[in-house]
DNA sequence: ACCTGAACACCGTTCAAGT
DNA sequence: ACCTGAACACCGTTCAAGT
């Protein structure tokens, strides 16, 4: 992580670049003026004169690594397409943990926050080509959108507990031990499924649970 | 806010219903150890004899509230059970909107937070009752625990930007107006569905797509 | 217009000292 | 065993001053 010497001058994408290094390498805690100022071999007010605050940057680096998920190959169908784009930002997510929370928080913000209206957007130019009813699109984009962060953020919260160190199989396996001695009077169902646990492939487990969402869709029965 | 002349003893109990409260007011930056000092009329270092960091107490905190929404009333089937439960866990999270990020943390952290594994349990219990093949509970409900925290993640966003003065019909026509501004080539799916966003109810649309789920899983194709 | 860097207010945490 | 409160290291942000 040595401070590199100024070649070019600052702008924002060269900020919002920085801050995205640091946060792969260390997580939130990873960014702070300190660091970035270091690392940009500057001082916090130059960084202030092209960004108004922390809250700021954070948008802007989460936005740039959301729009660069969002491009997906066109598929052969809309559920495909589901398929890739829910996938792209599982991995993006999984790749860039710190992005969970920040997408906790972008989340609302209003349509102001550009992230969250592009990925409805992408996934609902899908569900609106499935052929159903145009009164279900806006329910099931939220229903499948939600689906995506939280599934993800699941996904991001383990591979940063999992950090570079350990070993994946090891992590669920001691997870499914852990479970299997739980009390089986309060917790029957987490042991019934550990053995599940310690086998199951993460990106697969995801796959089929929007599987699940698009059966509901297009297949299933409606709410009485 | 006044102090709190200190009439019992500090405890772990009387530091977390503290801290619950300062989060309720003002959100995770209501709560930090100057404002919890000065509630519980002591010092910092009376609060680290109960408490070993300022995580561990979100994560009390986080544990006390949520192990209240879990307790629901027994249900006429499965079914009614998981959506008492995953309403009971939306209001929760609608009400004490820091939650939301905070389960996103809590997510993983193995099985060690008890918090997540309860909601696991909780949930996965009514699943395995439904009747489906054994190989699917986990998947299953993997898939409807990651859609309850999406959704009310959203909605605790949404009611976080709300505020006490804002209100909601206003807040949803002026979103709606914003997304049929939008540039009608980069953004046709928002635009079609602005009316409709207008009109819902987070609590039916939440509802609407739980029930996606359990149609995929009960009666929907499975993926080849 | 863009950058410098000292200074400010605030935060979580520690610890010697008291009872 | 439990509590006090001054002190420490660190953080985001500001701003007068430079070029």
């Amino acid at each position: 992580m040595a401070p590199r010497t100024r070649a070019e001058a600052l702008s924002r994408e060269r900020i919002v670049e920085a801050a995205v290094e640091l946060l792969d390498a260390d997580g939130e805690r990873g960014l702070t003026f300190r660091t970035l100022t270091e690392r940009l071999a500057t001082g916090p007010g130059a960084i202030y004169w092209h960004v108004p605050n922390k809250g700021a940057l954070l948008d802007a680096a989460t936005a740039s690594v959301i729009a660069a998920a969002l491009t997906v190959d066109a598929g052969r169908s809309p559920q495909d397409e589901i398929r890739a784009i829910g996938l792209s930002l599982f991995e993006a997510i999984e790749s860039h943990p710190w992005l969970s929370p920040q997408l906790a928080l972008q989340l609302s913000r209003s349509p102001r926050g550009s992230v969250t209206p592009r990925i409805f957007e992408a996934i609902g130019q899908r569900v609106s080509a499935l052929g159903i009813p145009e009164n279900t699109w806006f329910t099931a984009t939220s229903a499948l959108v939600h689906y995506v962060f939280g599934a993800a953020g699941q996904n991001a919260a383990n591979s940063r507990v999992l950090g570079p160190g350990v070993d994946r199989a090891e992590f669920l396996r001691a997870a499914a031990n852990a479970w299997e001695d739980l009390d089986p009077a309060e917790f029957p169902f987490l042991r019934s499924i550990a053995d599940e646990v310690r086998e199951h492939d993460d990106r697969e487990q995801f796959l089929t649970g929007i599987e699940l969402i698009l059966a509901g869709m297009t297949g299933g029965s409606r709410r009485p």
